[in-house]
DNA sequence: TCTGGGGTCCTAGGACCC
DNA sequence: TCTGGGGTCCTAGGACCC
C-alpha cells in the first residue's frame, strides 16, 4: 500500500518583504527589495513578486537589483531583529494544527500529520486527504488572520516532495501530490527545482545534456555515474520523488542539547570588505570575536573549537581552525583567533572577508541559567577571568572538566 | 551573476591508538 | 622491525540552503 501524503511544508510567501509590509503598509502593492539601499553594497536578501516581475531575485547584488526594478520600487535594509519574533509566532500558530513541527529555517516549518486523521475528521469530508487539506488550509488562513503574513503549503508523501509542492503552491495556495503522483509532478521541472541540486550540480547536468527532472529519472548510468559517481542513484531517486518520509531533524539551534552537555550548531560572524587595510582588518578581527563570544555567553555556551575565515579580493578563501580548552572569553578567542589569522595570510592581496566561527558547543557549567541576574554574574565573570585567565573562575561541579579540557 | 551573512552537512586525508 | 585493519579525532574545503 502506498503511503499517504501527510507531511506537509510551511512556507510564508516573501517572509521579510511581508514584515515589512506589516510595519509599513505604504509597501504593500510596490515593487520591494529587502537587502539594502538602492545602488548600495550587499545582495537581495527578499523581493516581492512585483519586483521578481523585473526579474530581481534573491542573492542577486543590491547593484543589479537596483538596475532591474522600476523607478518605483522601495528598496529597504530589513528589520533582521523582527523577523524572528513573527517567525516565532507563525509557529506557535502552526503548533496549534499538528503535534509533530520542525523548524528548517525562518520562513520554513515541516509537520507531519501521520495518524491525526481521525481527530480531524468532519462529517463533510469525502476522506482522509480532503481532511488534512482541509485542516492545512485553515493553517494558512489562521497566520494570514492573525499575523498578516501570506503563506503556501505543500503535502505530499516525503518531506522534499512537500517542500517541492509548497513551491508549486506559491502564493498563497496549498497544493497536495497525491501518493503515486510524486514522479509524474517533478517531471517537466527544471533540475534546479530539486532541494538538493544547487548551482554546481545544475551546470554539470546541464553539460550532458539534462535539464528537467524527467530527463535526469530516464538518463543512463553511463552518463551519470562519471559526473556524480556513488551518487548518481541517489539522485536519480529523489528526482522520482523518492525519499525517506517523517520530517527529519529539527534544526540543530533548536534542538535540545545531549546528557554530556554538547549543544549542535555552530556561531559565526562575518564581514566583507571592498578591501581591508591590515589595520582595519585587525580590528575587525577584534569585533567578531567579540560578537560571537557575546553570542555564546548568551545562549550559555562556551565553544571548543575556533574557526577563521579569510578572502582575498581576488575571492580566494581558506579557513584555519583550531581545537581548543572550551571558552567563550572574548581575549582568549581573540588570541587564538589573531594566531590563525597570521598563520593563514600568507598573501600579499588585500583582504575582502573575514569571518570568526565557533563550533563544538557545550553548554556553560559556570553561566548557566542565564536569565537577568545570571547575566551580570557572568558579565562578573568574564571580568575576572579577562584579568587572572581562563581557569581562575570555576565551579566546583566544573572542575571535572579541567583535565580533559587541556590538550 | 562580479558575488552577504547566517547556517548545515559531507568528504577526505592524516594522526593516533589499539 | 615490519605489517595489518578499524575506530576516532582533527582539519580543510566545498556544496547547498534561506
Amino acid at each position: 500500500m502506498l503511503p499517504a501524503p501527510r507531511l506537509c511544508c510551511l512556507d510564508l510567501d516573501t517572509f521579510f518583504v511581508s514584515v515589512e509590509r506589516l510595519l509599513d503598509p505604504a509597501l504593500r502593492g510596490k515593487p520591494v527589495v529587502v537587502g539594502g539601499h538602492r545602488g548600495g553594497r550587499g545582495v537581495v536578501t527578499s523581493s516581492s513578486y512585483e519586483a521578481r516581475a523585473f526579474g530581481v531575485r534573491s542573492g542577486m547584488s543590491i547593484r543589479e537589483a537596483s538596475e532591474r526594478a522600476p523607478a518605483d520600487a522601495v528598496f529597504v535594509p530589513g528589520h533582521g531583529e523582527l523577523y524572528g519574533d513573527y517567525s516565532r509566532r507563525a509557529r506557535d500558530i502552526v503548533e496549534r494544527y499538528s503535534p509533530v513541527v520542525i523548524a528548517a529555517s525562518i520562513d520554513e516549518h515541516y509537520l507531519d500529520f501521520r495518524g491525526c486523521e481521525r481527530l480531524y475528521r468532519r462529517p463533510g469530508d469525502a476522506d482522509d486527504d480532503a481532511t488534512i487539506l482541509r485542516v492545512v488550509r485553515a493553517m494558512t488562513a489562521a497566520i494570514d488572520r492573525e499575523l498578516g503574513l501570506p503563506s503556501s503549503a505543500g503535502i505530499a508523501t516525503t518531506r522534499t516532495m512537500a517542500k517541492v509542492a509548497s513551491g508549486l503552491a506559491k502564493p498563497q495556495g496549498v497544493l497536495m501530490v497525491a501518493a503515486g503522483a510524486e514522479a509524474a509532478t517533478l517531471a517537466p521541472l527544471p533540475v534546479r527545482k530539486l532541494p538538493g541540486i544547487g548551482p554546481v550540480a545544475e551546470r554539470r547536468l546541464h553539460a550532458v545534456g539534462i535539464a528537467t527532472l524527467g530527463q535526469l529519472v530516464a538518463a543512463p548510468d553511463a552518463l551519470l555515474r562519471p559526473v556524480f559517481g556513488a551518487h548518481a542513484d541517489g539522485l536519480r531517486a529523489a528526482a522520482r520523488g523518492e525519499g525517506r518520509d517523517g520530517v527529519g531533524r529539527e534544526r540543530p539551534a533548536f534542538r535540545e542539547h545531549d546528557p554530556r552537555g554538547a549543544v549542535a550548531g555552530t556561531i559565526s560572524n562575518e564581514r566583507t570588505f571592498t578591501e581591508a587595510t591590515p589595520e582595519t582588518a585587525l580590528e575587525v578581527l577584534s569585533a567578531l570575536c567579540e560578537r560571537v563570544a557575546s553570542r555564546a555567553r548568551h545562549r550559555g555556551v562556551v565553544a571548543g573549537q575556533v574557526t577563521l575565515k579569510l578572502r582575498y579580493t581576488d575571492f580566494h578563501t581558506l579557513t584555519r581552525g583550531r581545537t581548543i580548552a572550551p571558552t567563550s572569553v572574548d581575549v582568549e578567542l581573540h588570541r587564538i583567533a589573531l594566531a590563525l589569522y597570521r598563520e593563514a595570510r600568507t598573501r600579499a592581496l588585500p583582504i575582502r572577508l573575514l569571518g570568526v566561527a565557533l563550533a563544538h558547543l557545550r553548554l556553560d557549567a559556570v553561566q548557566l541559567p542565564l536569565f537577568d541576574g545570571g547575566e551580570r554574574r557572568a558579565r562578573a565573570v568574564d571580568r575576572v577571568r579577562d584579568r587572572f585567565g581562563y581557569h581562575a573562575v570555576h565551579l566546583a561541579t566544573s572542575l571535572g572538566r579541567r583535565g580533559r579540557g587541556r590538550r
